[in-house]
DNA sequence: ATGCAGTCCTGTAAGC
DNA sequence: TGCTTACAGGACTGCA
């Protein structure tokens, strides 16, 4: 599942590949993504030159000289490559750029198609990215937006991670990694943060990340980088998809659970929830 | 305000 | 062995 670790692998892999370079005919396959593609922009890319690719939360943005952007979003199981035109089309492609005179393809392939491809006027790019109200990125989070935000809302800090207006390119994996990582329990309600645990939390963000993109992003099940390479951090995992094995801080048994709709992973010793003033949570969560 | 269920989607794996 | 069912979840909608 991208998140923004493998989006910014994806991106920083992307850039040397397609920087510079021109976009000739475009195939589409007849499947539809999550918003339904345009005929109008077809001539907007078609002879247009590649000038920068960017990320912003989980979205990558290829900026054309034709004063475009394609935003392609990649959902569950979106892959984003360029490779030799020569290579077999894969099951599930669904648009192909021709590069170099068609002897290279920009490819983006999507099994489950929760991705989403769009073409939108560069003036209207930060337009766009109010619409879908997506927050600040997680690296530079100002101090004072944080404690606001987390003062503000009673949910939890799972659902506050997974939301994407309140920090953009968190996904499941790296709010259970970064939980985790500041010792909270998921089930925590922000709002009844201390000021040290919401800076704990804020500081964690980064980190996490940053190491994940050292390791070239996780691959579960799908994601490949821009080279089609599989990713190395899920083996660095501290939390996520470890259920029953030994906490590597206390040797507690990984617990999973359901939260915010997805599933949860967390350390029952070292995430604490203080039994005084959750004494009903604790309940549910047999602590 | 907030959580929850349902929606989209399909490959994989478990269960009978 | 072969079928059915549950599950994974990013983003969004609608409901209680």
């Amino acid at each position: 599942m991208p998140e923004l670790p493998e989006v910014e692998t994806i991106v920083r892999d992307l850039r040397p590949a397609l920087v510079g370079r021109r976009l000739g005919p475009m195939r589409k396959s007849t499947r539809s993504l999550r918003s339904p593609w345009k005929r109008s922009w077809r001539r907007h890319l078609r002879g247009a030159c590649v000038r920068s690719i960017e990320r912003r939360g989980k979205w990558i943005i290829i900026s054309l000289d034709s004063e475009v952007c394609l935003l392609v979003h990649l959902g569950m199981t979106g892959q984003l490559r360029v490779m030799p035109a020569s290579e077999p089309v894969a099951p599930h492609t669904h648009l192909i750029f021709h590069l170099d005179g068609g002897r290279a393809h920009l490819r983006f392939r999507d099994v489950r198609r929760f991705g989403q491809a769009t073409v939108i006027e560069t003036r209207s790019l930060a337009a766009f990215f109010d619409r879908t109200r997506l927050g600040p990125e997680p690296f530079k989070l100002d101090a004072s937006y944080w404690d606001q935000t987390l003062g503000a809302t009673r949910r939890s800090l799972k659902a506050v991670l997974l939301d994407q207006s309140v920090v953009a390119g968190i996904g499941n994996i790296y709010a259970d990694e970064a939980l985790f990582e500041a010792r909270l329990h998921p089930a925590r309600s922000a709002c009844r943060l201390t000021a040290a645990e919401r800076g704990r939390l804020r500081q964690v963000l980064p980190k996490v990340l940053n190491r994940a993109i050292e390791g070239r992003g996780s691959t579960i099940r799908d994601y490949v980088d821009g080279a089609g390479q599989v990713g190395g951090y899920q083996n660095e995992f501290r939390a996520y998809g470890r259920t029953g094995e030994p906490c590597q801080r206390c040797a507690r048994p990984i617990r999973r659970v359901r939260l915010a709709g997805r599933s949860t992973h967390y350390c029952p010793g070292c995430q604490n929830l203080r039994p005084a003033t959750h004494a009903r949570v604790n309940a549910e969560f047999g602590e």
